[in-house]
DNA sequence: GGCCAGGTGTAAA
DNA sequence: TTTACACATGGC
């Protein structure tokens, strides 16, 4: 491994490919569930997304027009557990309204510039929207997350008070425009953080060979 | 019982 | 332009 001064983004994810494997994202079984999941998993566990999404399919109800069609109440019922439910209730209604008018995810990859266009949704900011764009159309834009954020703070690579748009500028100019990269490069970082980077600052037996800021080794 | 989780919109300083 | 707060469930 470089010394630090010579680390870049890609030796990072070099590192945590060969630690962790291929992650094989977004887990979901159609592009619309993938979207559906991109807002009910905001500032929430994915496990109580999974219910959810569980509660939508038994009560056929993932799909758009049928969303639209039921009672606001009931599809509040149907997502309770993925939390802020009355706000997620009407968010996907939205969206759903915004995918049939512009014709699926087809016809949404197809928008002069569709990032502007979800953004412009109530209730779809920058992370939901990218995530959107990366994993559901296939274009190559870097999703930032709070865990993103923190790795590389920790690691003294961003700043702590950066933007959303500050971190997505710095990966953009690090790498490829490559989507599958990306693709691959933030489920990494989600599936290392889960297990080494939470919010206490506790770093045990991190697999990362770099020392971040919080690591034991650098303590 | 408290903290945290794959954010976003709004209002006030 | 920044900061604070509401939004809510479920696991540990």
């Amino acid at each position: 491994m470089s010394k630090r001064g010579q680390t870049t983004a890609l030796n990072i994810y070099r590192l945590l490919l060969d630690t962790y494997g291929k992650q094989h994202w977004w887990p979901s079984d159609s592009p619309f569930e993938m979207m559906v999941g991109a807002i009910l998993t905001q500032n929430t566990n994915w496990q109580n997304v999974e219910k959810a999404i569980t509660q939508l399919k038994a009560a056929d109800a993932l799909d758009a027009q049928v969303m639209l069609d039921m009672d606001e109440a009931k599809l509040r019922e149907l997502i309770r557990p993925s939390g802020f439910f009355r706000q997620k209730a009407a968010r996907l209604r939205l969206f759903c309204h915004f995918y049939l008018k512009h014709g699926g995810e087809s016809g949404i990859k197809d928008l002069k510039d569709p990032r502007r266009l979800l953004l412009s949704l109530n209730g779809i900011g920058p992370e939901t929207a990218d995530s959107m764009l990366l994993y559901a159309l296939g274009m190559p834009v870097f999703v930032v997350d709070a865990y993103t954020r923190r790795i590389f703070a920790r690691l003294g690579f961003t700043a702590a008070d950066a933007t959303y748009q500050d971190l997505q500028d710095y990966f953009h100019a690090q790498l490829e425009r490559d989507a599958p990269l990306f693709n691959e490069f933030h489920a990494l970082i989600v599936q290392h953080a889960k297990q080494h980077c939470r919010v206490k600052p506790v770093c045990q037996s991190c697999p990362l060979s770099i020392p971040c800021a919080f690591s034991s080794s650098n303590a």
